[in-house]
DNA sequence: ACCTATTAATAAGT
DNA sequence: TACTTATTAATAGGT
């Protein structure tokens, strides 16, 4: 229904695609009010467009917490406890994450180290050589960073209290009452 | 669009009010499809007739709790009860201080360093200096150990052949052909 | 359910 | 984004 038919696919061009939305938007929120008023039937509706902008209609004299209610009883899903159950489930599995997290740590850091084997203390201790070595490296590195800013700094100085000596040589002559100001 | 044009209020004919509902509960099913496959939308449309039965559309690759979560963030308005609140602000506690023991890891293995400054270098390598006299000592402790229970088990072995040298001596007197079974 | 005159939605252009 | 309009799509009322 336009100046030609066209497939029903994905839009290409975005501008299109964008102008498509915003026009099917109202169009479908149109039908989303009329169906309700009709028919006497209780419509949620949820858009998200692919700019991410929401829009949406639920039917007069409800809710959409009433409409998900209904959902659930008519569909056998259940929407809430599915939605506990996946957040438990990251639960679990962050915090398993983290427990070895926390182990690595305390290996890293010479503690609970009774149960490890010999192989095990000599890998640990391969890592923690690494990472002194690194450590060390960094550190000396910001040292000599440190000593060539120092170096700079010093060398700037030098050279601004030799202007400032000419600079009170020069002033010196008219001025004899040791006032600079 | 029909043979006349109707005004949008409750049909009072309750089988026209039925046929309707039919007609445009397909109409609009077909436009939930339609824009979300040519404007990439993600959409839920969720309808109860008068009669009470349920039609839903969800866009595929999403579900209708995927939409109810972007809902909830795009609204501000909250669908799920404070258990699930809870369940959420426990998992961003243990993602944080999964974040703040994942750059501990790190900087003990000497990655990510970059950023510390000079007093930060020298407490993580107090940290490995620490770690590594801890990992060292158990590792000589375990050996120390393995080289005990080494010697113990020579001794035993020394008492073990001992023995076994004297029975063969016994035995020998009364098999000539060297064989002991 | 099907038919079809009629209205409504909308694609493309501005 | 809003307006225009030719064209397609939806559907009201009838069978």
């Amino acid at each position: 229904m336009g100046r030609g038919k066209i497939e029903i696919k994905r839009i290409e061009n975005s501008s299109n695609r964008q102008v498509t939305y915003s026009k099917r938007k109202n169009g479908i929120l149109k039908k989303a009010k009329e169906i309700s008023v009709l028919c006497d039937a209780q419509v949620s509706l949820i858009l998200f467009g692919a700019s991410g902008k929401m829009h949406e209609y639920i039917s007069p004299s409800t809710t959409l917490i009433d409409v998900l209610d209904r959902y659930q009883r008519a569909s056998g899903k259940t929407l809430w406890d599915a939605k506990h159950e996946n957040l438990s489930n990251e639960i679990d599995r962050i915090k398993k994450e983290n427990d070895s997290m926390q182990i690595e740590l305390r290996h890293l850091k010479g503690e609970d180290i009774t149960s490890l084997n010999y192989k095990e203390l000599m890998s640990l201790e391969d890592a923690l050589e690494n990472g002194l070595t690194g450590v060390r490296d960094k550190k000396m590195e910001v040292h000599r960073m440190f000593k060539r800013n120092g170096k700079i700094l010093e060398d700037e100085n030098k050279e601004l209290n030799f202007l400032l000596q000419q600079h009170l040589a020069l002033e010196g002559v008219g001025n004899m009452h040791g006032q600079w100001i």
